[in-house]
DNA sequence: TTATAAACCGAACGTTCGTTCTATTTTGTG
DNA sequence: CACAAAATAGAACGAACGTTCGGTTTATAA
């Protein structure tokens, strides 16, 4: 690995701490400088800007997210297995030493800012979102859940839970074992489970 | 009515205006001040601070939220009524020019930044789950709901499911019309009304 | 109507922002 | 080792930030 790339995984190291521990819109060239010990302008050469900064910590975080959490997963059995296996690692992803996800602060910070990292997040949380989506999909196959299951009717409420159990938590509405996520998170597979349910 | 408070009312609205349709941060004194076509300093002489003026602004919506879907919501009949209700008006307050729910989006972009604001927007926020909670706990005492409901793990659970009606159908997993939304809203309802279900 | 207070403006402050130069140092290669 | 290329630094830029201050206009009450 070049010098270059090397310093650069340490920079975006640095600014994604920053971007999660903080927010995005405290993701400054100066206090990320600030943070490696770099000047302003060498550390900026290696973007070229601050957008292309921004997109740089989305893909970064992506990759440490489906090394984190996504990866671990592929060892579970079945596809319901999986998807509670994620439901699992998701806590300890954002938890580390932030209060949100970062994909979904980032998702906020963003929305209403036209342009390439609005576009990049909302295609990335699609993405997990379509993962979810299919896992369920050869659950329902595999029997595991009821054959009347909506697939994307079951993945809007459990991610639906995933957000609910950030937000809660930090408002304290919520204990810090998530007991309340676990507890609908369980009642939701169960209900989806076994005989005839609700439509 | 002064002619301080009048302006200040003027100046408010489009405080509230420019946190609601782009962002908290992007709600700058100059951005603001040519916005309601005033001086920086003419302006800043209302609020003497930033911070002051962020807070102003939350209280500002926090009046408008009650006067949009709580006061509305007095008329109902019964509690559970009163809930669903609120569900309904929910969606037209947040959606009437902006992607998300102002709280919401102070809620994320101020968790990281210790202060009053953030005090404030969790005790905004805390708020209303406690009066959901205590419509739920109505609900359940005049046998709208199963006597068996857990009210706050309720609360947590409809409340998760508006957090994710804004971010699915932002992101794109939900239509506008929310249908999903309204089916597990539905079936929330639903799940604790007749017999005995699970747990 | 006139005096006083409230409201507002214009200019400037020190900082920080992202970005652009021109050097200088460091790295990798023949 | 030498030399080109890559990496980093330093200084400066225009713009925007929140805030302060002195002065001018406008509203309010006697």
């Amino acid at each position: 690995m070049n010098k270059g790339e090397q310093t650069k995984q340490q920079v975006l190291a640095a600014a994604l701490q920053i971007a999660t521990s903080k927010s995005f819109n405290e993701l400054t060239i100066g206090r990320l400088a600030t943070a490696t010990g770099m000047s302003k302008s060498g550390l900026f050469a290696h973007f070229n800007s601050k957008e292309n900064l921004q997109l740089a910590v989305l893909d970064y975080a992506e990759q440490i997210f489906i090394e984190t959490v996504v990866i671990p997963t592929k060892a579970e059995p079945s596809p319901l297995a999986k998807l509670m296996k994620i439901c699992e690692l998701w806590q300890g992803w954002y938890q580390e030493q932030a209060y949100a996800c970062i994909f979904i602060s980032a998702a906020v910070e963003f929305d209403d800012q036209p342009g390439a990292v609005r576009d990049l997040v909302k295609s990335q949380l699609l993405e997990l979102l379509h993962y979810l989506n299919e896992l369920v999909v050869e659950a329902i196959a595999k029997q595991e859940l009821d054959a009347q299951t909506n697939p994307k009717q079951f993945t809007y409420e459990l991610y639906s839970l995933y957000l609910g159990s950030q937000h809660m938590t930090w408002v304290g509405f919520e204990d810090n074992t998530h007991s309340r996520f676990h507890l609908a998170l369980k009642q939701l597979i169960e209900r989806h489970k076994g005989e005839k349910n609700e439509q």
